[in-house]
DNA sequence: TATTGTTATACTCTATAACTATA
DNA sequence: TATAGTTATAGAGTATAACAATA
């Protein structure tokens, strides 16, 4: 109920929380462990991300530019880092002599594996206090929010023609 | 219950979803808010987090680094481009003359209020599609497991002995 | 001697703009 | 002309190591 200031940094205090609040604090906390369990392993945040997307898709730098969010020449970058550490390949697209797919190679999929069973792992063991119905309720009432905001935001967080593509 | 890959990276799509995916992307859905916010404004997740800590704190280079969880050397750099924007100010510590004292100026407290406010719409806006009786719900779960997390890992978000100091 | 903060250096990540090679 | 990708450049952010000033 006090006048604490908003937690735009991770605060675990002892006060009332108001949704917002715990919502805000609960995404630095996963955020946090990712980037984390990701650290460990020498990865940033990024290049988990680009191993996870391309763990089921083989997208040129361009689609990969949308699915990021990012220019396409921090993608070059990004993919040649990755390339460099024997991650991902480049592969010439047969199609258009301009293109190149980016796809994961084996020691990619191998690492993407690892830092997502990991993070599985941490996530799951924050929600142990919780009962089955009650991470059920939870699942339940989250699902609610993610699936009213992708409705109403015509799904922004991904560049959906991409992912819609077969 | 696809074998939908684990959502490293955000992706709202039309399956069941595990509680820890649901936990998962909605903190990429807060992050991500967070980061848009604040990008509109010019600033780094970074930067306004480090505004967010003095907001009720005056701490030096070697207490924000444990508040931030970052090397001094990265304080200082941070503190540096915070202060030629005007948001932050220096000042000499008159107990241990090695020391300075970090403090938000006006302008700093002032923006620091701006994106706090907003952000705080966003994620108000997020919530409702649900209920009064559903957020509380959904508080209560989350409160829960941020204080058990808290409790069992002795803060680790916080660096806790400058948290603690009145 | 130990600690506080800064600096030098190196790397990742990001964007804008200019370039090339295809289309 | 337009598009796909790369490269050049600039800047933020991060860490490690070496350093000066103070304790």
């Amino acid at each position: 109920m006090a006048s604490r200031p908003t937690p735009i940094f991770p605060h675990v205090g002892d006060g009332e929380l108001s949704t917002v609040d715990a919502l805000a604090q609960m995404s630095f906390l996963v955020q946090g462990a990712l980037e984390r369990r990701v650290g460990e392993r020498g990865f940033s945040l990024i290049q988990t991300r680009l191993l996870g997307v391309l763990r089921d898709r083989r997208p040129t730098i361009n689609e990969l530019a949308k699915l990021l969010g990012l220019d396409k020449s921090s993608v070059s970058g990004l993919v040649d880092r990755a390339q460099r550490r024997g991650l991902v390949a480049r592969v010439p697209s047969t199609l258009d002599r301009r293109s190149v797919l980016v796809a994961l190679t084996a020691e990619g999929r191998a690492r993407a594996s690892e830092v997502s069973a990991r993070f599985e792992a941490d996530v799951a063991a924050m929600l142990e206090p919780l009962t089955a119905a009650e991470r059920a309720a939870l699942t339940g009432l989250l699902s609610r929010v993610l699936v009213e905001h992708a409705a109403a935001h015509g799904l922004d967080l991904l560049a959906t023609e991409a992912n819609s593509k077969p």
